[in-house]
RNA sequence: GUGACUGUAGUUCAGUUGGUUAGAGCACCUGAUUGUGGUUCAGGAUGUCGUGGGUUCGAGUCCCAUCAGUCACCCCA
């Protein structure tokens, strides 16, 4: 028989670990609530031109990544591997620019893309990420990124690494392009293979190289892109930096901080941290001026940032022995099955109009293995029914901790959380 | 797509230069306690040794292929 199992690259969450997910995703959302960002939500998979004209048709993830498919209709669709775009085509569907001239988004969702997977990379993998659309001003830019600095200081992540660069104005990406690889001609024989085939087709990516020897080249030939920077551009940058400077946020002006997707403009950032790995980006944004004039919308300047939550879960150093455990306030240790049906009524009683968390026993057990039962699931009280406590209209109700126990009459149940109980939930 | 390493019970892992019936801890189940968990004690079940082929009298162990996992490259969150 053959056994099914999950894609590669793609992960089950058990009740064990969507207790984490469901504390972090509520974290997620009020923290952009006290930024005020609205929460958007778009759907998994969208025409693949988007992709291809957003992301850009050179890069590895339009190239090579993505889950394309032709369906019924002869419609070519994509899995969503990155979510500027489809936010991007949302906002300009819905016109949010006549609603309002700046528009605050966030969105918390699941990407794909067709990778090896390694540490901190799947092939389904999530995302929680802004979208600021509308603001031109470096005021925005510091908003963005404090928040996502803020974000990671929130859930108490350490060693915390900001880099931020400009790009400058997309017109000056060619004129650059030229100018590095013209710089570095000379000395393309001193590089490493990767770096050589880098320096044709995705010069940018050459400072990413790990090479020693490839760095000390860049580092004495290699021009960066500081030199070809407008004024304006030079003004929007330093700007940033003094209100990041206000807001006492650190950073690296990493000049060699330079971001893959095509619609980049000016501002790019990403934070890192050490606990990572190979794959030690936290975060990346950047801006995106041009984005939605490219989409067919009015001419709207735009930031934003995408965040892997896995990746925020590696450097929280998560493991079995710090993950919560399942709760429940009472197990119904029910004996017989006129126990069963009492226990029943009981038990809906109790979760309806008291709001308590109630498991009633199904297997029929012994007692024995209904307490250990009880045991395992962490429950508060045990409450005992068989053939006598019917006989006798009560309930055995045992406190698991302190093993004391009392009969209590069936009609009396509800008194036993009147006021506030001890309770085990995690909501309060 | 490329490379390295790893696949043995639910899980973490032992398993000698190839040798009979493949083990341990934890978890699980039963009992000690006829209706009382978490501690203790006694016992119990559990495996197509990832899969397919090959070498051999004999393969968990050696060889080949394949699949899966992990890490790294490429690239990205």
């Amino acid at each position: 028989m053959k056994k099914f199992q999950s894609i590669k690259g793609t992960k089950d969450l058990l009740p064990e670990d969507t207790i984490l997910w469901r504390e972090v995703e509520m974290a997620i959302h009020n923290f952009m609530q006290l930024y005020g960002y609205g929460e958007i939500r778009t759907p998994v998979f969208e025409q693949t031109e988007l992709f291809a004209r957003g992301i850009g048709e050179g890069t590895d993830i339009v190239s090579k990544e993505m889950y394309s498919w032709i369906d019924q209709g002869g419609t070519n669709l994509t899995l969503k591997p990155e979510l500027t775009a489809p936010v991007v085509r949302s906002y300009i569907q819905h016109n949010l620019s006549g609603k309002s001239p700046i528009n605050r988004l966030y969105y918390i969702d699941s990407l794909f893309r067709r990778e090896r997977p390694q540490k901190g990379r799947l092939r389904q993998f999530h995302q929680f990420g802004i979208e600021a659309i509308g603001s031109e001003y470096p005021e925005q830019d510091a908003e963005v990124i404090s928040m996502a600095y803020k974000i990671y200081e929130m859930f108490g992540v350490d060693e915390l690494v900001v880099k931020i660069n400009s790009i400058g104005s997309p017109e000056i990406r060619q004129p650059y392009l030229q100018a590095l690889r013209e710089s570095l001609e000379s000395h393309s024989d001193k590089l490493c293979k990767t770096c050589q085939s880098r320096l044709g087709k995705n010069a940018l990516r050459l400072f990413d190289c790990k090479s020693e020897s490839c760095k000390g080249v860049l580092d004495k030939f290699a021009v960066t892109i500081d030199t070809l920077l407008t004024e304006e551009d030079k003004k929007h940058f330093q700007s940033v930096l003094k209100y990041l400077d206000a807001m006492k946020i650190p950073y690296i002006h990493d000049i060699k901080l330079v971001r893959g997707l095509d619609y980049y403009t000016r501002t790019t950032f990403e934070i890192a941290s050490r606990k990572l790995g190979a794959q030690d980006a936290l975060c990346g944004g950047g801006r995106y001026d041009k984005l939605v004039e490219e989409f067919g919308g009015k001419p709207t300047p735009a930031i934003g940032f995408a965040a892997g939550i896995e990746r925020l879960f590696i450097a929280l150093d998560i493991d079995d022995t710090n993950k919560p455990l399942p709760l429940t306030d009472v197990y119904f240790v029910a004996l017989g099955d006129e126990a069963v049906k009492v226990a029943f009524e009981i038990a809906e009683k109790l979760r309806l109009e008291k709001g308590i968390a109630v498991t009633v026993e199904t297997l029929q057990r012994s007692m024995k293995a209904q307490m250990r039962e009880a045991n395992r699931n962490n429950a508060q009280f045990a409450f005992i029914i068989g053939d006598n406590e019917i006989a006798a209209n009560k309930i055995i109700v045992k406190t698991m901790k302190s093993g004391e126990q009392q009969e209590v009459p069936i009609d009396k149940i509800d008194e036993l959380f009147s006021t506030e109980h001890d309770c085990n939930c995690s909501d309060c």
